[in-house]
RNA sequence: GGCCCGGUGGUCAAGCGGUCAAGACACCGCCCUUUCACGGCGGUAACACGAGUUCGAUUCUCGUCCGGGUCACCA
């Protein structure tokens, strides 16, 4: 045994299984010719960030375009200060709400599906200490017994210096060079300590990659003695993210664009290990407005970066998923244009289309998008949809919905399916309000008049209205007799006379309609009058216009 | 500060040496129209700056400026 293998012993008497044992329990996937590998591995911090959202989504439609294609989640809870009880469920329930279901991995508390288990970093430790031993046998990585206080002192030398690179390297890695007797004095001593990795870059030597997304990157080669295990023996992002997107078979990894600076030091990491390297795929981060400027969401100050807040406003997840894929491929307007009915899954997505820079999030888009959505659902689907969110976040809405099914779907139905059907509602949480007037519950009457129409005359027209009114009348008849109704008071049912001559008239149709609108929505703009009217029936309707006409007459 | 990434209208973006510099959202106007919404038509509005390469640069190169990221026993 050599002083390598010997060190290896000391630290790690009890691990027995060797790189290649894992080899062979995880071996390579056999999937069909280019199926890609890709994966989801956030750290459960508490809630799922809209970035996050959109990264799983990306790297999921990136493995959906190949055959055989795996998406799998994995947590990073290597971190247990930043940890979150309940950060995993939040995770994977943040996905489910938007459709997002991983084809393997950590599918719920203690569940897990695959072959490549364990999925969760934090019950992997046996497997991250096996590679690590290799690498202490193979020279390549070392125990640093510095302190906090020691490193700290090191960087204040260091500012104090000068140095353009500071860190853990060379001259400056105190334990790079400590003789076998010296760590054998201190690890018997039962000094903490930290694996480091012995790095073997130089700072004059260059790297080059190729980002999927980025395109070509060259930048220094890593020189740094990064830390492989923690003092409790945990890994790193960084030794974690080798050993696992290895063994996990990982084709493609997808993340946001923070990890650039570090994918040389990933790279040595994968080579020293002996590993195939993966293909990158850096995201832009989902940017904000900031008094003028633009910076990264914010979970601390912005709503809108946890997804919570889409589900909570009630944004179909169709709606945050189709903005989201115009964001992400710029082309995807252009197929929703050519294929107004197609499922989401079916678009062509491609990796290489992905914007290099970080796009504003733009809540005007979204909401625009989930018009959009929302107009091309069936009235059926509208319901369910709303009664759903309703019961989780507004309960006086959730009752008022399933009292009477039919009459909310009455309502939903009105211009639904038809050519140019009505785009007025981009989320559930804007339905109360939408179709408040249908419901005495949460209605309030307000009968005030525009100001070219007088008390007197609406009070005729609602006189000469309520005497010919009938709920059932088709949309024909129904207007027709309004039409009717205009020339004995004084107004024309042509609009176009009207423009010519507008002294004429006390008003056109237009007015009044309207002031038939207010007396039975007390609103100024509703979507078809008739089909309303039809739904009220007959003495709902009639008993409004008689409220309406009482408040006149006074 | 070192190292990286980015910079086309208010926003998202096509573009990849020669274009009157697409399109979408927002905004404005007109048309349609019983209101609104929809739809149709039209409009305002952009290549950060300076050199260089070239017959010709938004496109290629360099510099400047601006924005972002990263330099942990966090991911």
């Amino acid at each position: 045994m050599n002083e390598n293998e010997k060190l290896a012993e000391l630290l790690f008497p009890t691990i027995t299984k060797t790189p290649e044992d894992y080899e062979t329990i995880y071996p390579e996937r056999g999937l069909s010719e280019g199926a890609r590998v890709s994966r989801f591995a956030p750290s459960p911090t508490g809630f799922l960030h809209l970035g996050g959202l959109f990264a799983s989504m990306v790297s999921n439609l990136t493995t959906k375009a190949t055959d055989d294609g795996v998406f799998f989640l994995r947590i990073e809870d290597t971190d247990k200060k930043r940890e979150i009880e309940d950060g995993v469920s939040a995770i994977i329930t943040g996905l489910a709400d938007f459709g997002i279901v991983p084809d393997e991995g950590v599918m719920g508390f203690n569940k897990e599906s695959g072959n490549y288990g364990p999925y969760q970093q934090s019950h992997r430790k046996e497997i991250y200490q096996a590679i690590a031993k290799s690498l202490v046998q193979r020279g390549l990585a070392y125990p640093c017994f510095c302190s906090e206080e020691e490193l700290n002192e090191l960087r204040a030398e260091q500012e104090k210096a000068g140095t353009d690179i500071q860190g853990y390297f060379g001259e400056w890695a105190k334990c790079r060079n400590l003789s076998f007797d010296e760590q054998k004095t201190k690890i018997e001593a039962g000094l903490p300590y930290t694996l480091r990795l012995r790095s073997e870059g130089k700072p004059e030597n260059r790297i080059k990659f190729d980002d999927l997304i980025k395109g070509k990157i060259e930048m220094p080669e890593n020189i740094q003695d990064v830390v492989l295990l923690k003092t409790d023996g945990i890994p790193t992002y960084h030794f974690a993210h080798a050993v696992d997107d290895h063994f996990m078979r990982t084709t493609h990894v997808v993340r946001g664009d923070e990890w650039i600076s570090s994918v040389p030091l990933h790279i040595q990491l994968f080579k020293a290990c002996g590993y195939k390297v993966p293909k990158y795929a850096h995201i832009s981060p989902i940017m904000k407005e900031d008094n003028g400027g633009k910076r990264k969401l914010s979970k601390r100050k912005d709503p809108e970066a946890s997804v919570s807040f889409y589900t909570q406003s009630g944004y179909p997840k169709e709606s945050v998923i189709e903005y989201l894929l115009t964001i992400a491929n710029s082309n995807f307007e252009d197929w929703r244009k050519a294929n107004k009915d197609a499922d989401q899954s079916a678009f062509p997505f491609n990796l290489k289309k992905m914007s290099a820079s970080g796009a504003l999030f733009d809540l005007n888009k979204l909401n625009d998008v989930s018009k959009n959505v929302i107009s091309l659902m069936t009235a059926d689907a509208v319901y369910e949809k709303a009664t759903t969110w309703a019961k989780s976040y507004d309960e006086e809405l959730y009752k008022l919905l399933t009292a009477d099914e039919a009459f909310a779907k009455g309502i939903f139905s009105i211009d639904r399916g038809t050519a140019k059907p009505r785009k007025d509602i981009a989320k559930w949480d804007e339905i109360k309000d939408y179709v408040s007037y249908f419901f005495n519950d949460i209605y309030t009457p307000d009968f005030t008049l525009p100001e070219n129409i007088s008390k007197e005359d609406a009070a005729a027209i609602l006189e000469a209205y309520l005497k010919v009114f009938d709920a059932n009348d088709d949309k024909d008849t129904w207007f027709g007799k309004i039409k009717e109704l205009c020339e004995p008071l004084g107004f024309t049912p042509n609009v176009k006379e009207y423009k010519k001559n507008p002294d004429a008239f006390k008003g056109h149709v237009g007015d009044v309609s309207t002031v038939i609108r207010i007396a039975i929505t007390s609103r100024r703009n509703t979507p078809d009058l008739c089909s309303i009217i039809a739904l009220l029936g007959n003495d709902e309707v009639k008993a409004r216009l008689n409220n309406a006409l009482d408040e006149y007459n006074k």
